[in-house]
DNA sequence: CGTCTCTTTGACAGCATTCAACGTGTGTGG
DNA sequence: CCACACACGTTGAATGCTGTCAAAGAGACG
């Protein structure tokens, strides 16, 4: 049901992924100056900053992940034109975000926007379903996480890629992916192999996949 | 640091737990009916239902999880007394709820909330703050679930339960914590079992459990 | 005391990881 | 323009962790 929906979305991972209209339409005053621009693997903010903003993408692609002290990284979510991330509610944040790609994001002013929400309705409801949105997205991750094996993992996730006819253009790398989906960049490599050998996809490049049979990608994830 | 913060809490799996006081200081109006009784592994709500109420564990723990076609299951979050669980902003649930041990509930009409809301400064604000910690402990089982050992999971979950006198009193199943876990039942025991004869823990029964070495549990997972 | 369910333990299989080598594509400098 | 370096990706072989299947043990309840 999430996932039908998210596969009419145009970003990356459309599950975590969310508009905020009310951020336009007369409040550019909770805007925090110009664009932003951010090259490849930039750091945008990391786990433990202060939460001072958040973002909106304009162009390109972001991700948001957390480490492990011994190095081990989950991405929790990729985020595309138009998604918002970055906005949290303590003062620390809980996770770090960099630029997959150049990218070029907007920014918000936190306590502008908490600020502004009681006495503003409409943003109030956007920041409420932006927030369930999340959790939605993220509880689908954790289903996806826990219980799905290494060639459904895969599935899900070239299913939630946006499609432009018929292909796939990957802003991420395979150890992007590997950390998105909670596998190694080998197995991943491995899937993706196979399955071109099942005649599901076709892999030109390797940031560019034809999804050949997309129904039977999707009897894959039943 | 959020694991901190939850290990100093009273309910089975802190992560997702939040207690919206807003819901009680003269907002009885909100409640729907008296309070609610469930069995053992009653059925609550199911994924799919309509998403009219949702709920406030006065005493029992409950568990949320989503389903596979095939039977997998994903156990989302624990909830204790004080804990708030079933909200939602779609109109459909995203995900099932059941009684992991007989328990009381109150229940709460969602239209009624979100009609409070916008001239509820306090309400409308714990709403979102209780939307914004289920997406940080949502996040949290990602990474537990995408990037941990069977071990580390194991002792991430025994860190996570409340304590009475060092002891943790389980109110779930072997099979409910392996689905929190993504773990089988099998590897569930075996660990704990390693771990008795490590002596991190002591298991006079299934139901109990004594942290004999907290700190040895805290290093495993770094 | 017997039955039933839940849990533990054992043996084995299999999937994903690890370690290692080989391709491939891109960018740079000769 | 070509050659080389370097990063990224793919493939192979072997290991090992976790899952699967099976059986035995432990409690709870009638």
């Amino acid at each position: 049901m999430t996932a039908q929906a998210a596969m009419t979305r145009n970003a990356p991972a459309p599950k975590a992924a969310f508009w905020m209209n009310a951020l336009d339409e007369g409040r550019e005053a909770l805007k925090a100056g110009a664009v932003q621009r951010f090259g490849q693997d930039q750091e945008i903010f990391a786990e433990g900053n202060e939460a001072e903003l958040f973002f909106r993408v304009v162009s390109g692609v972001v991700r948001t992940c957390k480490f492990l002290s011994d190095g081990r990284r989950q991405i929790e979510a990729f985020y595309g034109p138009g998604d918002v991330f970055g906005f949290e509610l303590g003062e620390l944040r809980s996770l770090s975000a960099e630029a997959v790609s150049d990218c070029n994001l907007v920014a918000y002013r936190r306590r502008g926007v908490e600020a502004a929400a009681p006495r503003d309705e409409i943003l109030s409801r956007q920041l409420l379903s932006f927030a369930m949105h999340s959790v939605a997205s993220a509880q689908g991750h954790a289903l996806l996480l826990g219980r799905r094996s290494a060639a459904e993992k895969v599935a899900v996730f070239l299913l939630e890629c946006p499609l432009r006819n018929g292909i796939i253009s990957l802003a991420m790398s395979r150890q992007d992916i590997a950390d998105y989906l909670g596998l190694t960049i080998e197995t991943v490599s491995r899937t993706l192999s196979q399955m071109e050998r099942d005649r599901l996809i076709e892999i030109p490049n390797a940031r560019q996949i034809l999804l050949k049979n997309r129904d039977a990608l999707e009897d894959l994830i039943a």
